[in-house]
DNA sequence: TTACAATATAACAATATTGTTATAAATAAC
DNA sequence: GTTATTTATAACAATATTGTTATATTGTAA
């Protein structure tokens, strides 16, 4: 029914799935490895950058922020966008440790 | 539209989306910890794990199986399923390549 | 062969996602 | 004040996703 049976998962499974969510889409991937690139926090040069109209842009710098990934500040008429600096680690921490718990079984 | 428009980005960006995109369901999360729990495949007993129908799991688990996260191998009349180790660590050093990328900036 | 068990697929309904254009809201520039 | 600029939101159409039940498919067991 395109709606998600949340009430059966934990609250642990439901924010990996929720981060990685917001990074499953190619645009987002683009937004983030742009703002990587920058030494700084970006303005909205983004549409130079991705091919995408501006709201579709704003919506998903809207998913990012939603995430927690990214933070966004307004200074005078424009909005800058930044990586998340706490949120940064503790996500790639989280998603680690899904990753590390692997062991190369007996199969 | 519902559609992405994929001629926008490169293929490491849609590489990297998809693998995500597969992640970003509570289920798949849910297969995942449990795949990783067992020392080695498991057979379809996913169904008293996770409150999910048996069709709506098969179908988690072909999207897991599409990533290319998880393989599976057809045992006579069942079938079981491994984390698929070499995809696993590319994930996880793809994931760790993009949050590598970040310096905490002067921002 | 016939019946049973396990998994995948088909068909469908409900909701979500992604994109667009049009518009609102807020500040800047004149 | 008026006009431009910047970003967010509203409204909408097209497609995707998620779940279900029903059915097909494949192998086991009797």
């Amino acid at each position: 029914m395109g709606v998600t049976k949340t009430e059966a998962y934990t609250e642990a499974q439901l924010q990996m799935a929720g981060w990685y969510k917001a990074l499953g889409h190619p645009a987002r991937i683009a937004i983030l490895e742009h703002l990587l690139e920058q030494d700084c926090c970006i303005c909205q040069d983004l549409t130079e950058v991705i091919d995408l109209s501006q709201p579709s842009l704003s919506r998903h710098l809207g998913e990012l922020r939603d995430a927690g990934l990214i933070v966004g500040s307004t200074a005078g008429n424009s909005r800058s966008y930044c990586i998340n600096p706490a949120r940064w680690r503790e996500v790639q921490a989280a998603l680690n440790g899904l990753f590390n718990r692997f062991r190369d079984g007996t199969c």
